[in-house]
DNA sequence: AGTGGGACCTGTCCGC
DNA sequence: TGCGGACAGGTCCCAC
């Protein structure tokens, strides 16, 4: 479920662990991801100290004190775990004589914390539609997969004036808008599906229509905004709760389960006030949305 | 400009 | 129980 949520609490997971750490070797189990891993990827991180943990959108940022920042993206089902030295044994180990998923385990980081200890992250995989790769610090934002990268959706700036200019003229559906990593970087199928929802805006209506014609935001895009900002903030919140709960049993970091109100609830009844309308499921651009068509409009 | 399809992968679930 | 098909939280690329 890595969406931006997802991604900011595992990063919250991570860097206690990871920030000022130094990566005593780096084991990877197999030569791709999505992506190759980059030439020389073990060689260039074994030995170097993790500076910061960030997030953008829904890429994980290590600065490494080299220079170079690792870049890791958890696709569709990608996840960490953390295990940590205690007493001269790795804690937690005792997970893999409990039938734990190890066989998608594709890389990990061996690390001599900032306090000394030793520690284990261990990447996990399945369907490998995550990646990592090294790119240098001072070409970071010119890079592809960041130079045309939209807004961060719990800075100050998305408010129903933004919106109005990213969504003026636009003739596609609120869902494919706000899909639309170049606009708004961060949102994927799950929150998009919640924050129309919540602001009761169908999702197949076209994204221009939030703007008038003088290029004002309209009501609803102020809405659509307040809803975006609250279902991320609330679901980052409940992340944190869930991770500590987490931290406390097995390390795993990135799959929780949060309890979605219009995502994967087709036939339920919606759960606006006043509202006898059953949530839907229809698909556009190939992929499921959940909605009410009684109350989103 | 926008849409629809397929691609990348594996796992799970459902109906027959 | 086995098997085929649909589907899954992301993203890119290409053809219309």
């Amino acid at each position: 479920m890595p969406e931006l949520p997802e991604v900011e609490t595992v990063r919250r997971g991570l860097a206690p662990v990871m920030e000022g750490a130094r990566i005593v070797s780096l084991e990877q189990r197999r030569p791709n991801l999505r992506f190759p891993f980059p030439d020389r990827f073990s060689e260039r991180l074994q030995g170097q100290r993790i500076e910061v943990l960030s997030r953008r959108a829904k890429y994980l940022l290590a600065d490494i004190r080299s220079g170079d920042i690792l870049v890791m993206h958890l696709g569709m089902s990608g996840s960490f775990r953390i295990l940590e030295e205690c007493d001269g044994k790795i804690a937690g180990d005792f997970y893999y004589a409990r039938n734990k998923d190890t066989h998608h385990d594709h890389v990990f980081f061996h690390l001599e914390t900032a306090g000394g200890a030793l520690a284990q992250v261990i990447y996990n995989d399945p369907r490998r539609f995550g990646f990592m790769t090294l790119i240098e610090r001072a070409g970071l934002s010119d890079h592809p997969f960041f130079a045309r990268l939209g807004l961060e959706p719990l800075g100050n700036e998305l408010d129903g004036a933004w919106l109005a200019h990213a969504f003026a003229g636009r003739k596609t559906p609120l869902k494919a808008a706000l899909l639309d990593q170049k606009l708004i970087a961060g949102l994927g199928n799950i929150y998009v599906c919640e924050a129309l929802w919540r602001a009761k805006l169908s999702p197949l209506r076209l994204a221009g229509t939030l703007v008038t014609k003088a290029g004002r935001p309209t009501a609803a895009a102020g809405r659509l905004t307040e809803a975006i900002r609250e279902v991320l903030a609330q679901a980052v919140e409940a992340g944190g709760s869930t991770l500590r709960d987490y931290m406390k049993t097995d390390g795993t970091l990135g799959y929780f389960q949060h309890s979605f109100i219009a995502y994967d609830r087709e036939g339920e009844p919606c759960r606006h006030p006043d509202c006898n309308g059953t949530i839907e499921r229809i698909t556009q651009s190939g992929r499921s949305t959940f909605y009410c068509r009684s109350c989103q409009r």
